[in-house]
DNA sequence: TCTTGATCATGT
DNA sequence: ACATGATCAAGA
């Protein structure tokens, strides 16, 4: 097993490490086996990153670097670096939200400082031949916190409202709530149309693609401009 | 073609 | 059931 990082600066060197190496590589270097396809290893990509880079594994609901306030996401990219799948947050509170605002939230928890890794995610590229991109660290800035912050309050209103069930994957300019469920037999408690507790498929916050796909284009533009040339 | 809704594996 | 890690795949 692969120590936690001590610091920021020790993660990002991890991280650099396995910039344009395949996921056969490092699976080999870790003695893990790579799967054919990712239909019953939906998190394998993401499990072989974290075990690679020192995090720590289990389920606990923390970042997956909470000594250094960081959150380590993967994410699937076609040719051009575009993100081919939104981002899976965290669940979404149906109960008890008395008093929960953004500040308190687990969104803004979760997406206060991230490090995003890119890897090739394209079906046509056996998995482990597909490459794993530069990592971005990234803090959202207060114009894309502001963004998230106007679609967590509205999804949240309807929450408290008892209007899950008119929820859906539509709403929210870059935050939306879907399903996240092991299958259509989950069920979990909310808040009904009159009050009362009904029974529904739990759900969970994901990023648009589009935010994800800005967040790794801007660094792009960033780091160009803030190196001169 | 793309997004929404559904689903898979594992540990607690 | 819920948390972690996400991608699959039907239908618009």
């Amino acid at each position: 097993m692969i120590s936690p990082p001590v610091n920021e600066q020790e993660l990002l060197a991890r991280a650099n490490l396995i910039a344009g190496y395949t996921l056969g590589e490092v699976a080999s270097y870790l003695n893990i086996t790579v799967p054919a396809d990712l239909k019953r290893d939906k998190g394998w990509v993401g499990n072989l990153l974290e075990t690679y880079l020192g995090a720590k594994a289990g389920s606990k609901p923390e970042q997956d670097f909470a000594h250094l306030g960081i959150e380590l996401k993967t994410i699937p990219v076609d040719a051009k670096g575009h993100p081919l799948e939104t981002t899976f947050i965290c669940v979404a509170p149906l109960m008890a939200n008395h008093g929960v605002t953004w500040d308190s939230s687990h969104v803004k928890y979760k997406l206060q400082k991230v490090l995003w890794i890119p890897v090739e995610g394209e079906r046509t590229i056996r998995v482990a031949e597909r490459r794993v991109g530069s990592a971005i660290l990234w803090s959202p800035d207060s114009e894309q916190e502001n963004i998230l912050k106007q679609d967590w309050q509205e999804l949240m209103d309807m929450i408290v409202l008892g209007q899950i069930e008119k929820v859906t994957a539509r709403q929210g300019e870059v935050l939306q709530i879907r399903p996240k469920a092991a299958n259509g037999q989950a069920l979990t408690e909310a808040i009904g149309e009159d009050g009362n507790i009904i029974l529904t498929r739990p759900r969970g916050f994901y990023l648009r693609k589009q935010f994800t796909a800005d967040i790794l284009h801007n660094y792009v533009r960033s780091k160009m401009t803030s190196s001169g040339s």
